[in-house]
DNA sequence: GCTTGTGCAAATGTCAGACATTTAATAGAC
DNA sequence: GTCTATTAAATGTCTGACATTTGCACAAGC
């Protein structure tokens, strides 16, 4: 794969390593394939050889990238990226088309994951989690009726459920959550489909909030497995 | 905080990244205080420029400083630190001395986490998973009678958490696994006591292999809940 | 023929210095 | 007093040269 594919940027090292890195995530390199020469890069991209260094930095520090003096730089495999690093949470926002292999990975995280933070939130939630989650429930309702009600609704359904990490009161599940956020963000997008299922989605959300609210931690662990069940057959994944 | 308190480093940014990175951790400067100019930490160490600079991108990426043309650069907030990125894990490796708060907010994370994980490891093991986790679990039980048993046991019994996230065979999951190697280590090592208590949690972990080898998914919850307990009260922590 | 060594080319890594940009503080004009 | 211009200090950037590592080719020697 040469450069020439790749759209122009402009300003910043952080925009450039922004456009490799999505084109990496992308597919568009093979892992063990060696990755275009500093000079080359810069000299592509206009930009001096600087910025290159910084960005090629970055996409090492996140695994994707490993470099090594006198032979070059190289691929590394998917089962060697950082997909916890909150670099990697930045380059996949707004991200549309991600690994399949990625995809069922991060779901299957979440389908193990979420019903256990549910639960803890159920537990740890004060008033402003609350809140925090009756908005953003509400702003999924109002949505019905918006000028582009599908991508209004995608952004509340994301606040809802960070607002449920950050309701667990844990610093590492919070990181979680909001690390989460572009892949859930990007399931969101794939799962949503016709009306009804949209109607059954916001049923099963309100039944998350509902538990919470009553401090039931049982019941919203299985509310949170449903929430997550409805995306599964919406994606079309078999549980 | 001044450079004087830190023990001499020998070559390397990333040498001089972990050196500083650890001070950080080890809680040597306060949130909001300003970090020395890079200038003086060049000056101090007898690097260059670069170097100096290199390393604080590190430490900047991981979310330990925040940096501006003119101001100078400040020590973050605990709570904006990127806990989950690999350059703190790898930062975190042999220190003993951490920050209570991230002790119990990890502890508290594990504790909802890892019996999930146990459950998915019980469904998803392969042979070679399971054959890991044996021979971890050999291992603790071998180094009883060794020279230093205490460090020999704590080695194995991390090797046999990862296994166990490892097995879940989850990608997410087993980099989470990864990350979390330091800090189990750092709990293992302070819930460490005397030999009734080592042959207990032995105990507790055997009934987490039988379950996995058994395929019995809930089981392995109750019983990685189990270990859990045995280092809460080793820790002194209320459950 | 096989190994070993030597040299060359190419890539990343490092350094040093000058300059740019941002920020905060300070002195001065009104 | 308040606003503005200047200055100092810090990080950010560019550039060119050099260092180091790696892979390869080619030849010498057994």
């Amino acid at each position: 794969m040469t450069l020439d594919a790749l759209p122009t940027h402009q300003g910043g090292a952080e925009q450039l390593a922004r456009l490799l890195a999505q084109a990496l995530l992308a597919g568009h390199w093979q892992p063990g394939d060696v990755f275009p020469r500093e000079l080359d890069i810069g000299k592509h991209f206009a930009v001096s050889r600087n910025q290159v260094r910084n960005a090629l930095t970055s996409l090492t520090a996140a695994g994707l990238l490993e470099r090594t003096a006198g032979r070059g730089t190289l691929v590394r495999d998917i089962s060697d990226w950082h997909l916890l690093d909150p670099l990697m949470s930045e380059w996949m926002t707004g991200l549309v088309n991600l690994d399949p292999q990625l995809v069922s990975a991060i779901y299957a995280f979440r389908f193990s994951a979420e019903p256990v933070v549910a639960g803890l939130a159920a537990q740890a939630a004060q008033a402003e989690d609350i809140q925090r989650l009756e908005s953003a429930f509400a702003g999924m309702e109002g949505s019905a009726g918006s000028i582009n009600a599908r991508a209004e609704h995608a952004e509340y359904d994301v606040a809802f459920h960070d607002a449920t990490y950050r309701a667990s009161h844990n610093l590492v599940w919070r990181q979680m959550g909001h690390l989460l956020r572009p892949s859930i963000m990007a399931l969101v997008h794939r799962s949503q489909g016709r009306t009804d299922t949209l109607d059954d989605s916001l049923a099963r959300h309100r039944q998350v909030l509902d538990a919470i609210r009553n401090r039931d931690a049982s019941g919203a662990e299985r509310a949170a497995r449903e929430v997550l069940r409805r995306t599964a057959t919406d994606l079309g994944i078999v549980n």
